[in-house]
DNA sequence: TAGACTTATCGCCGATCGACGACAAACTCA
DNA sequence: TGAGTTTGTCGTCGATCGGCGATAAGTCTA
């Protein structure tokens, strides 16, 4: 079953792992990647406001393939499956994402 | 054949698809995910620095799913099949993303 | 124990983000 | 044709990014 990517913390979940897998040290990642070894600190904390391109430079770097789980079965839901409260509740957590 | 993403222009492409295909304007798809319309403008065109968590919340709202693709059958590769060219050639493609 | 290595956290800095309002071009439809 | 919608672009603004150096805690090994 493919590990799915909904969140900013999924993604640092992924980057952490996908890492220590490989037996690199935040060092050694961070000039793989060419970003600082603090923002790799952060992103596996699960920085929200990280920059895409830095993210997925950093995937890259570790061989961690992202793809689109092009929905064969998924019902079309298209207003349906995204209500006005989900959108709320979803924009509540991301506001409170970095106090 | 799942549809791959590894760099922000994928990413735009991806949700551009999603976003038409749902029958959606780009200011709908805003208004849903909590961004602003010339967010959506750029980050359909390819932004690569736009911020992880708007990304994430912009697939959601479409139903897009990403998912690692664990690689069933990838090789170990630890350090071999990330050289030093390649992290430069990585970096090179990566400096003149957003001239 | 000492030393090396890794990880986490702090403040500072220039650069850039994302939201907003306004405008115009392209498109659809009656 | 004309009205309405959609899309792309511009400039402005406060807020935040990411890199850097320094510091400290934690782990492992000789």
């Amino acid at each position: 079953m493919p590990i799915p990517v909904r969140s900013a913390t999924d993604v640092g979940a992924v980057i952490h792992d996908a890492r220590r897998a490989l037996g690199l040290s935040q060092r050694e990642l961070a000039d793989r990647a060419g970003v600082s070894r603090q923002w790799v600190v952060e992103i596996e904390g699960g920085k929200s406001r990280a920059e895409l391109g830095l993210v997925l430079r950093t995937l890259d770097v570790l061989g961690v393939r992202l793809v689109v789980d092009d929905g064969s079965e998924r019902p079309p839901a298209v207003a349906s499956s995204v209500t006005g409260a989900d959108i709320d509740a979803l924009l509540e957590r991301a506001k409170g994402r970095t106090p």
